[in-house]
DNA sequence: GATGAATGAGGATTCATTCAT
DNA sequence: CATGAATGAATCCTCATTCAT
């Protein structure tokens, strides 16, 4: 569904050997620190570890944050970076139908930051919202707010275009939204969202939702096709 | 080893009532528990504050739990009552159509479940998990297999019905618990998910959800009535 | 060597059930405490366990003690009822040579306090006489010193009657002690004095000791016969 | 997080002064902690004790000790150097008479370890043998195999060369050893061996104890000269 | 700058002691 | 009297933060 573009061209050095550069430092501690938050949660995490990660001293790392407090603010801010008004650019050159921009937005949101270990950075700040409210303002600031603006203007060209139903965006937009979040949580939650015994393949379940989101569950009236059940018609 | 100096012997000043109820005292405690592990996480909150919040002191939390980890797991087990027996029964019973059966559903997961202080294990769950994956474990197995075992059960009986499309249920039972989670998680930890600014009504929020889930966003291929654009094309 | 009289003579109802008496909650709490300060030592024998032992509650101890160091004051003093009274009159009326009479002695100390529980107070006021010094110094009246004084009249007897070579009583009492304390120790913290493989007899102690005392060590001068050096004669 | 309300800035008030000693610090704190169990007792002794008497921070001891009981391993490995390869080889190399080595190696022993802070774990070990059973078998292992080793290679050299009584040396060991322990209970259980106004000296202690080791308290059958009070019988 | 030894406030847990029932 | 629920001071230990080197 997705027009099949070169999705990834980041061009972080992936794969480099970590070579102890002076400047690379608060980088590889913010590296770390996202790694460890993400996994053991900030309050669980002591900055022995994250220093120790970066492969630098404990004292090192509060030569450059202040405090782990600072640290994770750092974290946040360096971990969603404003990539919406590339991806804004995106929107606005977007030639398809908005039922493939919806599968390439979703798409791409997935290689570009859900399989990323950006995509911690959500689970930190569902964990971490309550405790950091101006961290969790920021967050909302520059991903949520421009995040739902993104989908609503998708959805609102569905609707301009005659391809979608008419919807009350303040609400249908987590049709899109949750799916997302969903897909972040079982990834940095196993156990709690999915059951382990059943992989879970991304994509598959990406192009799934999609499916959903676009056509629904159930058969169109026209539809007969599909039924099982022929002889009701 | 007596309690050192009591530096003023004013008889029971004030706070140092000792009421005897021995009965009430586990699900008091229980209660502050999920509140303020909720609110504020697990590690973020002192055993002290859940003893003052249940109007008793710290040693008597202990006199009931053996440790703060063990409250937890208390505090997930007496919150996940039988609510599936209770459901798989209705769903034995129900009578009208799979849609009405998803609706029926979901509203009620959101007034017995969603709508209650219960709702926040499954934050607290996703925050802790990796921490406490004991706890995760049982979590799983009491309420996210149950669960997503109903939800299928419900898809199914729609496929079988002619009701619905025929769909990959491991992943289709995403799309109707990833609006029931983000749900949660837009009550729990504000403004991560949700624009502060937006109301946000439950309600309507259910509503928008099952009618995407049921009839997808698209205009149905043969109903061009409701395009608004159609000439616009 | 000791005449053999019948040496346990004390009417305690051993093997007795224990029936929950009133009047005999006190001791029976001592008897458990005794148990349990020589076991654990003091600090690590909780007061819950000393009333659980004695088959009450914990509230119940208080009611006889004020506290866990006038309990372990108590304990003391029930368990060192002065039997010097009575020992010493034994003393007087000793008839046998004063070698007979020190190893009476032994034996009939084995028998009435070495043998018994009450042996454990020895081990208690090692361990707790520099954390309760008050209680060490009603011992040293109690105990130490009349048991001294009893042992100094024995080998002032010696003295006395040609027996015992001329010496400095003010140290030679402890050649006595020194194997008595030892005894004790020995059977209340195993492995700290003696090999763990090589068994204890303490009857067999004793003797040993006891011949050690009265003979030494040493062949004496003219005794030849037992040398396994005969040559050198 | 922060070292919370440093309610008066006075810089570097008394007592904080930061030394930087790694290498003497675990050193000080195993005196210290010797020190302190010897006098109190284990469990009533508490490690920011430990640390006061040693200069340091109670986070600093946990910088070197694992816990509290490690402390108490590392006290009795400390103290518990290679006395006795050096006095085995002493043991080899003695040429004197039996007698003159058994004296040797009492005074020996309370010059290097009775008369010493060391001495202080014998007691400690019989206090806490029953709570720390591994430690108890580590000094068995340590010092007690190995001290009575020492002491009955002696008693059977005496034996062999004619010196000594025939004996069994599984109780004789102790006639030497009891002593010994009770010098040293004598010394750190202040009035609970020995009477508080009698003065003690160790010298003529072990003088005493030797005379007695050697040739007992009796008159030598043959050896009437002695007897002052011969002709009173 | 970088280090890591040192600090000490803070938190979980224990347990002697109290007191309402 | 007896109980055992309730208390909270005391203690071990952790870890963010500082600072001498």
């Amino acid at each position: 569904m997705p027009p099949s573009k070169p999705l990834c061209d980041q061009s972080t050095p992936f794969g480099a050997k970590r070579e102890r550069r002076k400047e690379a430092r608060p980088g590889e501690l913010l590296d770390a620190a996202l790694d460890l938050f993400v996994e053991k949660g900030f309050a669980a995490t002591r900055v022995e570890e994250v220093a120790a990660h970066a492969g630098v001293s404990k004292g090192t790392l509060f030569l450059y944050f202040q405090s782990k407090e600072e640290l994770l603010k750092a974290v946040v801010r360096h971990n969603i970076s404003g990539h919406f008004k590339e991806w804004n650019n995106e929107f606005e050159a977007f030639q398809g139908s908005t039922a493939e921009m919806l599968s390439y937005c979703m798409c791409a949101w997935w290689e570009r930051v859900g399989a990323t270990r950006a995509s911690g950075i959500s689970k930190l700040m569902v964990c971490e919202a309550k405790n950091f409210p101006d961290i969790a303002t920021f967050y909302q600031q520059e991903v949520i707010a421009p995040g739902q603006a993104l989908i609503r203007r998708v959805l609102q060209r569905g609707m301009d275009r005659g391809e979608f139903r008419l919807m009350d965006l303040d609400y249908t937009v987590y049709s899109v939204m949750a799916p997302m979040i969903f897909l972040i949580l079982a990834k940095h939650s196993p156990g709690v969202c999915v059951q382990d015994q059943v992989e879970m393949n991304p994509k598959k379940y990406i192009a799934a939702q999609l499916s959903t989101i676009l056509y629904g569950l159930s058969v169109p009236p026209g539809d007969l096709a599909q039924s099982p059940k022929k002889a009701r018609a």
